[in-house]
RNA sequence: CGGGGCAUAGCGAAGUGGCAUCGCGCACGGUUCGGGACCGUGAGAUCCUGGGUUCAAAUCCCAGUGCCCCGACCA
């Protein structure tokens, strides 16, 4: 991709409506644009990093047996009557009336639909364990929008549901679940830390990822040898008695949730119906879960924990381009090295404008935060300045090396 | 939903009753070219919306809307 022909270009100074540094960094460096409180749209570069985060997220999920789906986001109020929540969400849930006065709404989880779309599939003990996913947009009507991407009421989102004949295959699903989790996050560079939440009605405890963040709006209490961490909202000294854990040797932090694993027994299943019969002929409800990771967040969490005061410091593995190659009055030369990686497969974002300064040259490449910069320039001779976007030292090297570099 | 703050050009800001300003960005011309360089010219405004006071309102008054922060809330 050339710079010269990008949809968006950078901006020095964020908007002042924005305080929190992802949004500033983001909305800076062109990746996304808001559009409400709560609302942002993602921009070329935004959404070549929210497709890289995606099929992290599409291989881990696969590994561990999900099926992708998608459902409608659009839901009629009958299912979500079934459970009662089309009521009890109604603060979360955006509800609307069409021309004729028929009730609708928006999904902001989907627990209900896939519940009952499972009934058409699932009728017998063999049908089962299965898991199924989406990365869909979701719509949650939240009360105070904040932080950037961090908080939306618009925002992707990926759900996994899984169904079970047994407690015990949901117990041992739910921990392969939870250690793809942990490889989602630690492949985009995040160090999470698996943390005992309020459970819900079904099951005692739900199991939170957590990311320390000042920004964060979750307070939790970590126990460093153990390596987890007690939500504050169950953070209680017959909790602490049960993990056998000792409150003097736990550490309070301010995290954001990035992931969240619920156990939702027959919850769902039992108000819509959802049955199997078992070997023994008898019809029982499906054991279900579900888990949750939200991407708009997760992008902004990694802007919140990686960047400098230049801009954006993005891991190789979710960057919109792996390299950030930019001419110095070189246009020929550096038109070539752009060409030659690639056709190697290497993504390459190519700052060819000449109407631009060194300075702002470098000021953006810095804001985009490419983990690879390129410098072809008088200075540079036959040979080309590479850089490390977290380092702070930079090299020559000659040109047939560099594709080796990245490959 | 309670408390606080803010709203003027694409972005950042000044203007507290009397011709709407400045910086960035944008366009054109020129000088530059390794850290947002410079000179000149130009385009760009529903001063958040509606009402009121006044000879005169961006400015004062009333009502509303939007955005940010704190809190409540967060399947």
């Amino acid at each position: 991709m050339k710079i010269s022909q990008l949809f968006t270009k950078t901006i020095k100074e964020a908007p002042a409506d924005e305080t929190a540094v992802n949004a500033k960094l983001l909305i800076r460096g062109g990746f996304v644009s808001k559009v409400m409180a709560g609302v942002y749209e993602y921009m070329p570069l935004g959404f070549r990093v929210m497709e890289k985060i995606n099929n992290i997220i599409r291989e881990e999920m696969n590994a561990i047996g999900g099926q992708e789906l998608q459902m409608s986001v659009f839901q009629n109020k009958d299912v979500w009557s079934a459970t009662g929540r089309w009521q009890s969400a109604k603060d979360v849930m955006y509800q609307f009336k069409d021309a004729a006065d028929k009730e609708y709404g928006l999904g902001f989880t989907h627990e209900e639909p896939l519940a009952a779309a499972a009934r058409h599939y699932i009728n017998s003990y063999k049908d089962l364990p299965r898991a199924v996913y989406q990365i869909q947009t979701k719509f949650r009507n939240e009360p105070r929008a904040k932080s950037g991407l961090l908080r939306g009421r618009e925002f992707l989102m990926k759900d996994l549901y899984s169904f079970h004949a047994s407690q015990e295959d949901l117990d041992q699903y739910y921990e392969k679940v939870a250690s793809a989790y942990g490889r989602v996050f630690e492949r985009m560079g995040l160090k999470t830390i698996r943390t005992f939440a309020s459970g819900g009605s079904f099951s005692k405890f739900s199991d939170e990822f957590q990311v320390e963040a000042d920004i964060g709006e979750d307070i939790i209490y970590l126990n460093k040898s153990a390596g987890r961490a007690v939500n504050k909202e169950v953070y209680t000294d017959e909790v602490l008695a049960e993990l056998g854990w000792d409150k003097k040797s736990l550490a309070e932090r301010t995290s954001i949730e990035v992931g969240n694993i619920f156990k939702l027994g027959t919850k769902f299943s039992e108000p819509l119906g959802l049955k199997f019969t078992d070997e023994k002929g008898d019809s029982k409800p499906v054991i279900m879960a579900s888990y949750g990771i939200g991407l708009g967040r997760l992008m902004g969490t990694v802007v919140e924990v990686s960047h400098d005061d230049r801009g954006i410091i993005w891991p190789e593995s979710i960057a919109p381009f792996k390299v950030h190659l930019m001419s110095l009055s070189r246009n020929e030369q550096a038109e070539e090295v752009y060409q030659e990686l690639t056709r190697q497969g290497i993504e390459v974002l190519y700052d060819d404008r000449d109407d631009k300064t060194a300075g702002e040259k470098f000021a953006d490449a810095d804001l985009i935060g490419c983990p690879w910069r390129l410098v072809v320039s008088e200075k540079t001779g036959d040979k080309i300045e590479i850089k490390r976007r977290s380092e702070k030292d930079s090299r020559l090297v000659e040109v047939p090396e560099l594709a080796k570099l990245f490959l």
